[in-house]
DNA sequence: AGAATCTAGTTGCACACGCAACATAATTGG
DNA sequence: CCAATTATGTTGCGTGTGCAACTAGATTCT
């Protein structure tokens, strides 16, 4: 079973494409974004979210499984974010446990002064590259892939017994 | 210049679209190829390319531009697969200081049970997410950002002078 | 109500990564 | 032919990340 070579093998092309140029993209635009505006990739993304949240603030669960990083490394992040005077963290009358994060005057307007910039890079990054009927397809196409891997079990992973045991030779 | 919101906001999302949805699906894929075959998704990559190489080896330099590697991070990663007894170093008989990366009986045995067992994994994530044509559209979008990029400077940067300064308030 | 279970978020730990500096070898120039 | 420059690959160092274990608060069940 699963053993010729051909279509299936584009997928695993598909796949390695995306992680291929998403890395290349990172590469390019996260060197930039430091020198413009100070911030990384993830502090970029976290504070996004955040501007774009009514009341600039979002429950850090929220905010975990909207970007690209675990609670934990979302607790670090927001750690040095708070650090910087970006972003605040907020208690949450209704769930003592539960913890905003919400951007300051200062996160504001880091951000405000960032955006402008980002999209100056990526415009030129991305100039020529697609038409813009493209991009939207492109778009689409991606978000029906998040979508659809966020439906499944996002925390705490279930259905892993298909399988059972690792089956290639021992690898250590 | 690149002021307003909206269609330029539009480039932000996609390409955070393209983050979100790369990291996602390794999130899924990493832990089963893991179980499934004991190999990160890096070494992964790396014993891909050489599998697809004539001969399975292929220069260190090659490797690191092929991968989502810098050169010191495939020296790590090359390190364990060889502790692993999957690929071997070798000397380069033109230039002295060069080195193959050649996959061994093992790494050949390994990726031989893997590859078919990742497919299947990405089989069971993707289907019925993007039609065929689809996906042939999504593969060759992502080869065209990942070509342009490639073209870029991808070793020295070395236009970097347009902006000059840090222009965000003092962020660290 | 009280115990068991579950959820939100944080931390210890180990590990992998990138950057910058380095060693070594090839190439170019005087 | 020997010096300066460039290219290949490796290491020291700092940092960011995820996993697993943990604390604390909510929820459910009897």
């Amino acid at each position: 079973m699963a053993g010729e070579q051909g279509r299936d093998d584009e997928r695993v092309t598909t796949v390695g494409l995306l992680f291929e140029s998403s890395a290349g993209v990172r590469r390019v635009l996260e060197p930039q974004l430091l020198v413009d505006s100070g911030l990384s990739n993830h502090s970029f993304d976290v504070l996004v979210r955040l501007v774009r949240s009514p009341g600039f603030r979002l429950r850090m669960s929220e905010l975990a499984s909207q970007t690209t990083l675990t609670p934990s490394g979302l607790t670090r992040s927001v750690d040095r974010l708070e650090e910087s005077g970006m972003v605040a963290r907020e208690a949450c009358p209704e769930d003592r446990r539960g913890a905003f994060a919400v951007l300051t005057a200062k996160g504001q307007a880091v951000m405000a002064e960032a955006m402008p910039l980002h999209v100056a890079r990526i415009d030129d990054l991305l100039d020529g590259v697609l038409t813009p009927e493209e991009e939207e397809t492109l778009a689409s196409m991606l978000r029906k892939i998040r979508d659809h891997i966020r439906g499944l079990g996002l925390s705490t992973a279930c259905e892993e017994s298909e399988s059972g045991a690792p089956l290639v030779s021992g690898v250590s």
